[in-house]
DNA sequence: CGTCGACTTGACTAAAATCAAACCCGGTGG
DNA sequence: CCACCGGGTTTGATTTTAGTCAAGTCGACG
């Protein structure tokens, strides 16, 4: 009995390793059926250019999407006409579990770069969770988590100083990184000043020299979307209205 | 069959009518073992007074929790002591579940008047909607909306007027209040100027100004808490930027 | 090698935070 | 009944901050 279930958890874990979904495709305790009546509901989708929309605001809720490769935004347009980005989502995170309260995608999301999606279809997700108990943990945690992200988002923009946004962005993104694996003290950002500017509230001015003042402190090192952080100690106070004993007076001083 | 069903729809009906969870404790397709089952796992909660805590950060999930009578709001506080204001619960609103992704409370949930929670407990409410496909349905729809809440706050906070944070927040506090069952245009704020302020991301000086100008306006009547909306479109549109016109040039005028 | 888009930097302006003073209102006690 | 708190709120004057406008710089790509 436990001879075909190895056989389907290579095969799933090879797909999907580096996936933040792997606890919820791979609930500890399921047996081989399960686990084959899970696999079928993953679907490949066809790759999207950069720029390419996934699903659109008003969009019917169909699926929830995972990028195995490449990073999306997902944006508003306000009646203003206004953009506001509410979330980037890298390859492993979960995303477009906006739509579970209405039925209805509120957002839109798009490709920063050329990408690959996993799309899991929403009704055959709750369906098998419906007979799989683990998997219905482990679906209402990862919505969870989405919702915890909301909440970071929540308290980025509550900081009143431009700086701290900067940083804590800076910070958290570089958490997410290592979550899914990668260096967190070296990437590349995907998305632009003018993106990042939207999803702090701010305008890209301000981004750009709240970035280079994190570079004069030597904090972080930026040259454009290439990010090297430092000092992480800094990088925390810096995102906590700690950064005034850098250059505490705005007198004429140099630095130290 | 349908005699004893109908029976206990009318008593948790009584109970619970004035609840936004009346979708999530009766199910539109469920019979009279499953209602009743559903029934023990809402529990009652001894009345809370004005500043006590429910839940506080770092608490392990148990419950999540809806007021019967009184209003919440949940906060954070921040390394550098500041408080966040997180959400504003009415009467009827679920809140609590900041804790399902990580299974401990983020934040922490303080009356802001007296008040009576009805308390369920997390474990009993999945395990019952394991077993129930309809109630799984409602649950993730609840949670679906509280996220949707969640949104909206951003989107309320990636406002760059501090005007505009403020209609917008009378207007969909207005809109709330109609979903429970209030009257929408004359209502009492449950919450000081200082906690709209650290919701808004502002300062209560600058959350006073905004509803001062919205009085002058002749948009909504404000005494101290009091709200009244006289002009509910124009309301919309200083939500959304468009209250320039309204005494467009900074220049010596006076009003129209 | 030139062009274009993204990013940086600077000077100025508009807006919100800060600091400080009144105000209003509900409650208390003379 | 009225004087007097005291908190929450409003309002005003000033300072600080981020937004705006406008040049530049950098780098990728044709």
């Amino acid at each position: 009995m436990s001879e075909p279930v190895a056989l389907d958890l290579a095969r799933l874990r090879r797909s999907c390793s580096e996936c933040s979904l792997q606890m919820l495709c791979l609930p500890t305790s399921v047996d081989g059926r399960d686990l084959r009546r899970l696999d079928t509901v993953v679907q490949r989708r066809k790759p999207l250019v950069k720029g390419e929309s996934l699903f659109r605001s008003g969009d019917p809720l169909r699926a929830v999407y995972v990028a195995s490769e490449g990073s999306f935004k997902t944006v508003v347009v306000n009646t203003s006409g206004e953009e506001h980005v509410l979330g980037f989502h890298l390859p492993g995170e979960l995303f477009g579990l906006d739509a579970i309260g209405s039925g209805h995608h509120r957002c839109e999301a798009v490709a920063m770069t050329d990408a690959r999606v996993c799309e899991l279809p929403f009704a055959q997700l709750t369906s098998i969770a419906a007979q799989l108990p683990s998997l219905q943990g482990q679906l209402l945690r990862v919505i969870g988590q989405s919702a915890d992200r909301d909440h970071d988002h929540v308290d980025l923009l509550s900081r009143r100083q431009a700086g701290e946004r900067v940083a804590l962005f800076v910070h958290s993104l570089s958490q997410r990184f290592r979550r899914i694996g990668r260096p967190a003290d070296d990437f590349q950002l995907p998305m632009s000043r003018d993106e990042i500017a939207r999803y702090l509230g701010l305008v890209l001015e301000t981004v750009s020299r709240g970035f280079s003042r994190l570079h004069e402190d030597g904090v972080i090192e930026v040259r454009g979307r290439r990010v090297r952080i430092l000092d992480e100690e800094a990088l925390c106070l810096a995102a906590n209205g700690g950064n005034d004993s850098l250059t505490p007076q705005p007198r004429k001083r140099d630095r130290a």
